[in-house]
RNA sequence: GUGGCUAUAGCUCAAUCGGUUAGAGCACCGGUCUGUGGCACCGGGGGUUGCGGGUUCAAGUCCCGUUAGCCACCCCA
């Protein structure tokens, strides 16, 4: 009872470390599929790397603390500064576009609850050097294939988009000015959420008029970009922005993901360095918390150094994604983990069991034997316990008389004896017989 | 940081109005079983009732505090 992990953080029993092992593995397999390789960076970073942009309030969410050097550090809260450093410092000699991605353990400082911890899994997927919307398609692709890996389908999960640029020609359409437009930002990602009489009032106080709130409010009923350019397409500014939308609404549409997708003004996104294309996807019924999110950010790299390249990305944390996955049945048991165990009548035939465990175990299957003088039922039940396919089971008198053992499938029963040499040369030439191994 | 609800075995729960040695199922271990697995039966280990105070003849039960969890806010991932 005492000896629990901290507030906020898990521990990975095998059960859960299994659960934790398939989402990533699915991350990687299908990152790889599109050309993504794997980069990783310090778990620990100077304060200052998360403070320069964002301010000293973002310090009450860091686990923070002065090292042994006197050094302000901070275990990293989120993996794009260090990204962009790492982009920044070799900028000129790396392939553009860049397209890196990683599954780094975040840490944030604040009071957890469902779908939120202090530690969690978060998948970045980032590209670096393109700015046309090609790469915008191609990266919401690789996130909905990630979670079509995990067996979800577009009935379960939907990809919420809008793009920063249009929303800011819809809203200099409707009168919000430049100055505005944080607070306009602010009210329509809240549409959802709060009354409208409410966010009326909050714009009112940053100065945005009672007939422009209005308008404002009413461009998160419209939901197509047919409907868009039929109420505001004779803008300039608008139809430019609809435009470039529609490219990359076919560009989904050839990569076969468009089902998974919808055009939804109020997906603005917490974070200020978005410059474009934006997205976030949510379990379409509505029970988790955004499970990814991500969009385009071109001007980032230039504020974080002095490189200036078009970038986007996405992080897809294992916090939410694994809430869903449980709930919708496809987060695998444990697998059962061994192929054979080796059950002897009693301890002298030890030595038989370990020197052909031995072999078995070069070839690279998994093996177990008993490690004390067990009765055979409780062999085999250990066995069957153990998740192993098949019982080796090794009797005194048929192996002394005719070098015989039992072969039992655990599965079904189906038992067949078989000459324990042939049977291991048998098992070297499945192995392909590369392993340069032979019958002890 | 704010508010609401909750806390009994590894897990899910029970324990009458406050009543004397806190129970059950699952899981784990052993036995029946010189013997070929999931069954059955029997047995075993495992609890300072989150922690600390208080009220009472008596507290798992009522009160206060504290810690943790859940939910929402804030904020974001």
């Amino acid at each position: 009872m005492s000896a629990k992990p901290l507030p906020g953080f898990r521990d990975f029993y095998p059960a859960e470390l299994a659960e934790r092992a398939h989402v990533m593995r699915v991350w990687r397999e299908v990152a790889r599929r599109y050309g993504f390789v794997e980069y990783d960076g310090p778990p620990l970073e100077p304060l200052d790397l998360y403070t320069r942009k964002s301010g000293d309030e973002i310090v009450g969410q860091l686990y923070n603390f002065v090292d042994k050097g006197d050094r302000p550090v901070a275990l990293r809260p989120e993996m794009t500064p260090t990204f962009a450093r790492m982009v920044a410092a070799r900028a000129n000699a790396l392939r553009k576009p860049v397209r890196w991605f990683s599954m780094p353990q975040l840490f944030r400082y604040e009071r957890q609850q469902k779908g939120r911890l202090r530690e969690h899994f978060q998948l970045n997927v980032d590209m670096v050097g393109e700015a046309d919307v090609t790469a915008d398609a191609e990266l919401l692709a690789v996130a909905i294939d990630m979670l079509r890996g995990l067996g979800l389908t577009q009935h379960d999960v939907r990809a919420r988009v809008s793009d920063r640029r249009l929303l800011a020609a819809l809203l200099a359409r409707v009168g919000v000015t430049e100055a505005q437009l944080p607070a306009a930002y602010q009210a329509i990602d809240k549409v959802e959420r709060d009354p409208r009489t409410v966010l009326v009032e909050r714009l009112a106080g940053a100065g945005v008029g009672g007939d422009v709130a209005e308008r404002l409010l009413d461009l998160a009923r419209l939901w197509s970009v047919d409907e868009l350019r039929a109420t505001h397409g004779d803008d300039a500014a608008v139809s430019e922005a609809l435009d470039r939308f529609a490219r990359y609404q076919a560009h989904l549409t050839a990569l076969g993901v468009h089902e998974w997708v919808v055009l939804d003004l109020t997906i603005v996104r917490g974070l200020a360095y978005y410059t474009g294309i934006v997205f976030e996807l949510f379990d379409a019924r509505g029970e988790f918390r955004a499970i990814c999110g991500g969009g385009r950010y071109d001007t980032l790299l230039k504020a974080l150094g002095d490189v200036d390249l078009p970038a986007l990305g996405f992080g897809m944390g294992d916090v939410v994604l694994g809430e869903l996955l449980r709930a919708r049945g496809l987060m695998p048991s444990l697998a059962p983990t061994l192929d054979y165990w080796l059950a002897v009548e009693d301890a002298e035939l030890l030595p038989v069991a370990q020197s052909t465990a031995s072999l078995l175990r070069r070839l690279g299957h998994a093996v177990e034997y008993p490690l004390r003088e067990q009765a055979l039922n409780k062999q085999l039940k250990a066995a069957v316990n153990a998740g192993a396919r098949e019982a080796v089971i090794l009797r005194r008198e048929a192996l002394a008389g005719r070098g015989e053992v039992l072969v039992r499938a655990l599965s079904d029963g189906q038992e067949s004896a078989h000459q324990l040499g042939a049977w291991l040369e048998a098992r070297i030439a499945e192995a392909g017989g590369a392993h340069g191994v032979s019958p002890a």
